[in-house]
DNA sequence: CGCGGAGTATTTGTCAGATAATTGAACGCC
DNA sequence: GGCGTTCAATTATCTGACAAATACTCCGCG
């Protein structure tokens, strides 16, 4: 019975396809690894809201055409990432978004892959202008030399880049470098939400030269506040550049797709 | 091996057993879940550095006196809070500290139950005087009646809460109900780190009938100054309180074992 | 008619064993 | 000495079976 798989099942079956099949890539992510995304990517989507129940183990490992200790480990990490809990009987269900680990690598992608990013970016946005005031504030007190060389070249990379990806990875190393030297352990992982921000924005931040070269400006006061030791100025400057993003955001969102 | 036979029967009280370690809770637990939590028990303890390669899914497999699979779904899980990662021939490798998401759940318990977990509750206590007071005044400002009222209730249940329990019960509803009446859905989830933080810190910030009055006070500040909508002053007043804790947690942390 | 309790069915949980895929390392060839 | 090949260890995947938990049904009883 499991002969005749339809794969009509679309954007599921490409996981599946792809290593069964003659055709996909095989390149990469191993099965329970794209079977996780995808569902991982369902829920978040909103295709399964928060309370709903799951197709079972047997009907996942149908559609992908793959075992079903494959679907179960996906599973499983899904349920590490509080997304979904599972029970005998009843099946896995959708866990209350606030349960969600929204600063999970995963979970965030997914988010930036799912409608109503740009929503989410804004908050992601916003999130930002409450941690890293402070925790530049922090950078500017703890800071060793060793991590006051990484921010300064981050910074020097950043004005010295010709492509937009490397002035962005610059960019992203630099604020990360920030964090890291705050001393504060709790902040690090909050680094993935800077990254993401920046992977899934970059197309807007730049283009215009003024712009790029304001917000280096911007970038350097904070380096330069940060290395002088002065965790108020640096606190301002943060600020600054914040604001700043948000204007340029602001200004080109309108487009809502390039 | 004829063993196998003996084994079948007693696998579940012994794995219960070999599992009833530190972290790893036996009790009503699944199998792939207690394993999860005393690997990624040890892991956080520093039992296994990071960098370092673990045991092979088999040899757990006898430590436990459970299948592979179960083995597997517990690594999984692990790889999926970023703990670990797994490629065939050189096994699980430790993924370093950076890489870690501290603001799991199950992170957060593993490293409240280590050594270093005073330091550790320090830094969450740090990391709370950088969010918490942000976070407050966006509360002051977006919240709606229904989150007010869900603030209001919290100060009033600690006024009148008669055990220590219900008193930190109390109290952690009242944070978490500000960091949703902020309005950004990324604060939502750091939750867990206020949750991780009383109730592994309630033994020491009481007693006192003065210090508690005293701080009943300030959390009556932070509930006014929200309902008056004065984020300024709400600001303030959460970083009167989150000294005051720091004052007393100085005061009582002579005892560095309980 | 309401209700409790036994039974049933469904789903996840756990186990065992086999085979494939990957890859670091040793080995031999030129 | 450099380089491709073989080898071995480990994870990855699949299959099939059985156990455990539990929501649901249904039947008997008050």
């Amino acid at each position: 019975m499991s002969q005749t798989t339809s794969k009509r099942k679309a954007t599921a079956a490409q996981a599946a396809e792809s290593r069964t099949g003659a055709g996909g890539r095989a390149g990469g992510a191993s099965v329970h690894a794209s079977v996780a995304n995808e569902i991982g990517s369902r829920i978040v989507r909103g295709d399964y809201p928060p309370g709903s129940i799951l197709p079972n183990e047997a009907q996942w490992s149908q559609t992908f055409n793959v075992s079903r200790s494959a679907v179960r480990e996906a599973i499983k990490m899904l349920m590490a990432k509080s997304l979904l809990a599972s029970r005998p009987k009843v099946g896995s269900r959708v866990e209350p978004r606030e349960r969600w680990n929204l600063l999970d690598r995963d979970v965030l992608a997914w988010y930036a892959t799912s409608p109503g990013r740009e929503t989410f970016m804004r908050t992601v946005q916003e999130f930002r202008y409450i941690i890293e005031p402070e925790a530049t504030a922090f950078a500017a007190v703890r800071r060793s030399d060793e991590q006051m060389a990484e921010i300064s070249k981050a910074c020097q990379d950043m004005g010295a880049a010709t492509s937009l990806e490397a002035r962005t990875e610059a960019d992203t190393r630099f604020h990360l470098a920030i964090l890291r030297a705050a001393g504060n352990d709790l902040l690090v992982p909050l680094g993935v939400l800077i990254e993401s921000a920046f992977d899934h924005l970059f197309r807007y931040v730049t283009r215009e030269g003024d712009d790029l070269d304001h917000a280096q400006k911007l970038h350097e006061a904070i380096e330069r506040n940060i290395r002088l030791r002065r965790p108020d100025a640096a606190r301002n400057a943060v600020r600054r550049l914040l604001s700043n993003t948000d204007r340029i955001i602001g200004a080109n969102q309108a487009p809502s797709d390039a």
